[in-house]
RNA sequence: GCCGAAGUGGCGGAAUUGGCAGACGCACUGGACUCAAAAUCCAGCGGGGCUCACCCCCCGUGUGGGUUCGACUCCCACCUUCGGCACCA
């Protein structure tokens, strides 16, 4: 094969896209004798169009599975659709195409893009949310859940988004508002479906530390997200009534220092306590007011409270304590109401100040004596008991254990652990989404749908309604049916199910897609699990990560695989800035990828995208550096167009040990260069520092072949020079690679090459550089044998006539010598 | 407010274990090639001083201190930017 004289990326990219398409390249085996390696990015969701974050993100998953199948290993690297939600139905309801048809338009362009870049994925193994054949076993996975008790209905203050028509999880509200059209979010009692997440809060937490391959940071973010807090449940006896009130309460060791009590304004008792009583006006017009008032609106209002005119008795002392309604309390959170330390918590001691209420320290700091008058703000720290009768002088730490004892054995309170975390509310009032597989029966309930039902097909055939009103609910034929229990007239639920849970196991899917008897074969699966590297945005830290870990220990509980953790490396990407700003339609600062791969070609687009930054920091968008990378691999071409004749007969290197100078030193730099890109890969993810090691094993080339007259030069360590330059920048730029690989004389893809291997001896430099310091400043620099010792380097470097007079009439201290590195005469 | 990450030339970034700061690339400047341009190639490119040829010297990794023979790297304090959490009792 000859090679063309230009680099033509136009007709070189297409070309080889089809030969990897014919041949299956791609497509990883059922059965191998090699270990296994799964390498996943993050599915799309179908929106239509590629853009950069996609490029980025599956460039970088690209040099992963690419490598490790250079490295030997059997790569998993499968594509899919994240292709539920409501994009989809917005455009049905806008431009009156159907979402189906939407979707699978969508998916169609998208895959035709993602195929134009040259990425490495197993076709055959692409899934797609939205298909039957996928939400049949989304819906199985639900009635699993609804089988053990971890998915059920009921009323609560849920999530509403105006805009979307729809609830929403608890993750999905930022900032009070819909993270999807940043709609303000409003509270609504409703009846909606949830999974039980909370169950598996312990160990979603526990599990974190299997987790050394995530970045701290997702850890963090994951952690606080679960909020654990340790610490226990009270009663108080309310007076003058059978009621007891339950506080939840981090700090038992402050219990004396209760001074009242506060209830949330959605609490039971607060209408119990008010009945018939001249604060029931009061307390209503306050719990109606703060009921309006959105999260937002809520969480930000300043601490407000009124007195329900009810008193209830601390247990320990035996004292009469007032009960009040705040809207600060959260009714989801503990039990619903707090008690009142003024003394030692800084929110009670804001809320008791404004309204007098009596503030009695119980917890005196070493060396201090705390005054209630004096008192500035709470006193948060450690210390001793005071005003706490039997305990007094007890150190606090202690008293929260001896306290907590107290009350268990007097049976008005036990230890209790607390999560931040709720439960996961998933049911949408959309279209476009898997239906909830749910039959109410007027006789029976609730029904699950039998699993030999399954799937619930969602009906294609529906109107939509402008105001976003599931077409579902006024759909007869979906709509009707029958008992599965009785056969008597039944109705189906319309709630569709959250998108999240569609991405909560897709990567189990892969291992068996067109598994029929199950969501995947379990033999399938064990082989492929855990994801050896997971790749995607920071921003699905706690949504998808967690989601997707809950899953994972539930199917580990069913026995339906063995690993109790989906991701065993996880990879978060930075965005993709334009003038240091996201790139967005409404900032118009968009760079499409299909105009850059059509300007300069995929290898480019990767190549540049890769080598601009660092994987997991944010990525600053530049054409002129886009054309760098482009001159760069037209610089690649040229060399081996001007060297290729001389070098294609070349027989492997032979004798390295006896070759000197020049050719030497080109071997060294080759071997050097394939050390230095297989650590920058493997090791750190350094993709940027991989490719200018290429860029200057390439310029070494350069220099060898202008410096080195032809007659004089090596061609087998040219050759090694040239070939281990394609190899290695074969998982960047798949396509030129091939074609220069072929050039060289080889049939067999570069794809399917081995990795290189550094030869160590290779490595080692005969003379070396050493920096001559004094005072830790460089003053010089000698040339020595690699080997030379520790009091040989001290001996020569101090006989230098430059060293000699820069300190001479001077005493010299110590003289420290790093072999290899540098000498540093200390001198006063 | 709390937690976390980052701060290095005109720009993106490098320095992996405390040992030559600025690799590689972009931009820029000068030169070669050309009738000319593009492309390509060569050289220069942190700031300042001194020579103004070579050399040499001083300063320099957000700020101020510290440890060390030696600090972009370790420690303390602070500033700035970004991200996450934020009445969670």
């Amino acid at each position: 094969m000859t090679v063309e004289e230009r680099y033509h990326f136009k007709n070189i990219e297409p070309k080889w896209q089809q030969k990897w398409e014919e041949e299956n390249i791609y497509c990883t085996p059922d059965s191998s004798d090699r270990p296994k390696y799964y390498c996943l990015e993050m599915f799309p969701y179908p929106s239509g169009k590629l853009h950069m974050g996609h490029v980025r993100n599956y460039s970088i998953g690209d040099v992963v599975a690419r490598f490790k199948t250079m490295q030997g290993y059997d790569v998993l690297h499968p594509m899919g659709w994240d292709a539920f939600g409501l994009p989809a139905e917005n455009a049905a309801i806008k431009h009156g195409i159907h979402p189906a048809d939407w979707t699978w338009d969508n998916i169609e362009n998208m895959k035709s893009q993602l195929k134009q870049l040259g990425l490495s994925y197993d076709w055959r193994r692409e899934v797609a949310t939205c298909h039957p054949d996928y939400y049949r076993w989304t819906q199985w996975i639900f009635l699993k859940l609804y089988e053990r008790g971890k998915c059920y209905k009921k009323t609560a203050s849920v999530n509403w988004c105006p805009s979307c028509a729809t609830v929403l999880a608890n993750e999905q509200v930022v900032d009070g508002a819909c993270e999807r059209c940043d709609t303000k979010v409003e509270q609504r009692q409703l009846e909606q479906w949830f999974f039980r997440i909370t169950d598996y809060a312990q160990r979603l937490l526990d599990d974190l530390e299997l987790l050394s391959g995530w970045p701290e940071k997702v850890r963090v973010m994951q952690e606080n997200w679960i909020g654990r807090s340790e610490g226990a449940e009270v009663k108080f006896k309310v007076t003058g009534t059978d009621e007891e009130l339950e506080v939840f309460t981090t700090r038992p060791d402050t219990i004396f220092g209760v001074t009242y009590m506060v209830l949330a304004p959605e609490h039971p008792l607060v209408e119990t306590l008010t009945a018939g009583t001249e604060y029931e006006k009061d307390v209503a017009d306050f719990v109606k007011k703060v009921r309006n008032m959105s999260e937002l609106a809520r969480t930000t209002a300043e601490k407000e409270g009124v007195f329900t005119g009810a008193h209830c008795i601390n247990p320990l002392s035996g004292e009469r304590i007032p009960i009040l309604v705040g809207n600060y309390v959260l009714l989801e959170y503990g039990t619903g109401a707090v008690m009142g330390v003024p003394a030692h918590d800084q929110r009670d001691f804001e809320f008791a100040t404004k309204y007098k209420l009596p503030i009695r320290p119980v917890i005196q700091p070493e060396g201090r004596v705390l005054q209630a008058e004096e008192l500035k703000e709470a006193y948060t720290g450690e210390g001793v008991l005071i005003n706490s009768g039997e305990f007094n002088g007890m150190s606090n730490k202690e008293a929260i254990k001896a306290i907590t004892r107290k009350l268990e054995g007097n049976n008005q309170g036990r230890a209790k652990v607390n999560f931040r975390l709720r439960d996961w509310l998933i049911s949408r009032q959309r279209y476009w989404g898997t239906p909830i597989p749910i039959i109410y029966c007027k006789k029976c309930g609730a029904v699950p749908v039998p699993e030999d039902q399954l799937p619930v097909v969602l009906p294609t055939d529906v109107d939509f309604d402008p105001s976003g009103k599931s077409p579902l609910v006024d759909n007869p034929d979906f709509v009707n049916t029958t008992c599965p229990k009785c056969g008597g007239e039944a109705k189906r639920e319309t709630d569709t199910m959250d998108t999240f849970i569609d991405s909560s196991w897709y990567f189990l899917r892969y291992t068996s897609p067109r598994e029929t008897k199950g969501p995947w074969d379990k033999e399938a699966a064990d082989r492929w699990m855990t994801v050896d590297q997971y790749i995607g945005g920071v921003e699905h830290a706690i949504l998808h990560l967690l989601y997707s870990r809950f899953f994972t220990k539930f199917f580990h509980d069913l026995g339906l695989i063995n690993n109790r953790e989906p991701f065993k490396n996880l990879l978060t990407q930075g965005m993709v800035l334009k003038d240091g700003a996201k790139m967005s339609k409404s900032k118009g600062n968009v760079v499409s990828p299909e105009e850059i791969i059509d300007k300069y070609g995929a290898d480019t687009a990767r190549l540049f995208i890769l080598f601009a930054a660092p994987p997991e920091r944010d990525l600053e968008w530049s054409d002129r550096a886009v054309e760098g990378c482009n001159r760069f691999l037209n610089r690649v071409w040229r060399l081996y167009y001007s060297l290729l004749d001389e070098i294609k007969d070349a027989p492997p290197v032979q004798n390295a040990a006896k070759l000197v100078g020049v050719h030497r030193e080109l071997r060294r730099i080759t071997h050097q260069t394939i050390k230095k890109v297989s650590e920058d890969i493997e090791k750190r993810f350094n993709f940027n520092t991989a490719i200018s090691a290429i860029m200057e094993l390439v310029n070494a080339v350069y220099t060898y072949r202008d410096k080195v007259p032809q007659a004089e030069r090596n061609s087998s360590v040219l050759r090694e020079a040239l070939e281990s330059a394609v190899l290695l920048l074969a998982p960047f730029a798949p396509h030129i690679t091939e074609e220069l690989w072929q050039a060289l004389g080889y049939r067999e893809s570069v794809h399917r090459q081995a990795w290189p291997n550094y030869d160590e001896a290779a490595l080692v430099e005969n003379e070396v550089t050493i920096v001559v310091q004094i005072n830790g400043k460089v003053r010089d620099r000698v040339l020595l044998p690699a080997d030379t010792g520790v009091e040989d380097m001290k001996k020569y470097v101090m006989e230098q006539p430059k060293v000699r007079q820069l300190i001479s009439g001077k005493e010299v201290i110590k003289v420290i010598a790093v072999p290899g590195k540098l000498v540093n005469v200390v001198v006063k």
